[in-house]
DNA sequence: TTGAAAGCGATACCAA
DNA sequence: TTGGTATCGCTTTCAA
């Protein structure tokens, strides 16, 4: 029975600079390829590593070296909504090619989630952070503020971001919706979504939708599901609800594509017709949309972009390149089929 | 402008203590809220860590305590298909409620990655490691092995998994699928998916497929895009390709619903009614088939659940608690109303 | 080209 | 109830 090198059990890279008879910082050297050591030395330092299959303990290596780590923190409010995991799929991607790992939180869109996972990931110390959204608790800024880490806010578009920022404009997103409803000849028209307790990307999109519709001579009727996700099943009784308070309903816009087709759903269940009867809007033109018999009429968003980019941004700081702080990728309406078109 | 503490420019908890006219334990026992202090000292000390703002930094806790780490590392092929985003959202959903967080590794479905994603991320001193799939490369294996934390190998039922598993037989899957499409009274059966280059679930469920529709006097015909990603689009070209080189297909299953979709939207742009001219089936049953119209033929899995068992069982080896190391939670089939049903 | 010693920020252990 | 000291695995710094 081998003799316990140390606590951990792990070989250590004093126990490969033992067993190579160098010592640990030559060892270190050869590790990190820092040069400085003669070719006989590399090829025994690794021939032992590779021997006693040591792995480096990189959280020795940060504190020791006050170096950040090569982690980063990303915050995302739920991986249900396929929106989110595309952007999270596109950070990833882009951060793993660099060389760094994504510490997932999954806030369920709740500012004091947010701060929590914050303060637990900031004790980790990485190398930087990706929040969803613009809002956060007093607290969570005050961390943000003294944590001295880049720090990627993304989904909204914001002008004056904590550090960086990538999105897009929400309001301008509904604003243009409502605008093209107005124009399709819709004015009694319906809105479904969850509650908006806080303000937010969807009460953005809520609040640009109605200045278009009211500006353009319509009337926008809401109907939130309280406390619920924004998924199939509340777009479905949202519609129901929402169509036995009121009358005259012509259009029914959704805080995204996951509630109108649980809409879509509820409407032709009942008889209607899409979009004879009752026009249906969506946002965010889930990829299935591309590949259904009737597309749904949507707001597209390059989702994998925006993670990507996002992670870019997070890269290009880290590595002391320039970075333009603010960015907005855009959006474009998909007309789809589901509004009558005039 | 005040003087540098220390290299990182952060509040230790050294500062703390001097601060608060203590000694470094008796600070950190207030913070760890071990008792053996004066209720007078606890005030004074926590008084000066909301003065400071100090935040612990845990990479010295766990190197100084021989403690693991509160992270795990999480590996998943993609978050583009929904099933797997699912997944994680059970995991990390389940694992930061006890206090958790998850480092993501997106393999893309290549043993390669999982290997360099699991080096990189064993350096990091996880708890534990949370793999999608039962197959690992050579060297991967040897340093699961070594080292000595937690692993659970999800997604496919494992019977000899490295340390616990948790997911479904998906060969037993795919040969129920097979057996129902034959009750049904195909004979002539397609299969479209993407290329199988490795052993996985999905090739399981061909093999499981194919035994049972051949068992019950039936051919399968197969159908894969090499080199593409099990989404919409193949799905459509995919049944493109087999129904050019093949004539009399009554039937098609594929690899996912996804791929269904898009071979679904196929059919339908060639005039062929579903189920009368052919019959589509998927696996996976997607959240957006219950508000579909026509429900798809599928398969369902509670992608959730299976996250939060994976989960679980790791917290609880964490704990010390008897864990059972190997579970099978099943699947069921949704007859749907894309077969005929005889 | 190589090595010895100090130190990163916390905790364990022992002493007071 | 409190504090001093050694220690975790590695890198930085300085010396040889």
């Amino acid at each position: 029975m081998r003799e316990k090198p140390n606590k951990t059990n792990k070989v250590s890279l004093s126990e490969v600079a033992r067993e190579a008879g160098v010592s640990k910082m030559t060892a270190s050297r050869v590790l990190r390829e820092e040069g400085g050591y003669s070719e006989k030395t590399r090829a025994l330092v690794m021939q032992k590593v590779d021997e006693l299959g040591y792995l480096p303990n990189r959280l020795a290596t940060v504190f020791a070296g006050d170096q950040s780590s090569t982690f980063v923190g990303v915050s995302i409010p739920e991986l249900g909504n396929e929106v989110f995991a595309q952007v999270l799929e596109g950070i990833d991607r882009q951060l793993s090619t660099f060389g760094h790992q994504s510490v997932l939180g999954l806030t369920q869109h709740t500012l004091k989630d947010e701060e929590d996972w914050i303060r637990t990931v900031l004790s980790w110390q990485p190398a930087g952070l990706i929040l969803t959204g613009r809002y956060h608790s007093p607290r969570a800024i005050e961390m943000l503020k003294n944590a001295g880490i880049p720090i990627v806010e993304i989904w909204d578009y914001n002008s004056s971001p904590l550090d960086m920022s990538v999105g897009i404009n929400h309001f301008d997103s509904g604003f243009d919706m409502g605008r093209y409803l107005i124009e399709c000849g819709y004015t009694r028209i319906g809105y479904v979504g969850t509650s908006h307790d806080a303000a937010n990307a969807a009460s953005s999109r809520l609040d640009g939708f109605c200045k278009a519709v009211e500006g353009g001579g319509g009337l926008v009727q809401k109907q939130l599901c309280l406390h619920d996700t924004a998924t199939f099943y509340p777009g479905f009784y949202g519609t129901e609800q929402l169509l036995a308070s009121q009358s005259g309903i012509e259009c029914i816009f959704y805080q995204n594509d996951a509630m109108a087709f649980g809409g879509m759903q509820y409407c032709t269940a009942k008889g209607m017709q899409v979009p004879e009867d009752i026009g249906i809007a969506g946002w965010g033109d889930l990829p299935i949309s591309a590949v259904l018999k009737r597309r749904l009429t949507s707001m597209h968003v390059s989702h994998l972009k925006l993670g990507k980019i996002a992670a870019q941004m997070m890269i290009s700081r880290l590595s002391d390149e320039p970075v333009e702080p603010v960015k907005d990728i855009g959006f474009h309406l998909i007309p789809g089929s589901t509004v009558r078109n005039l």
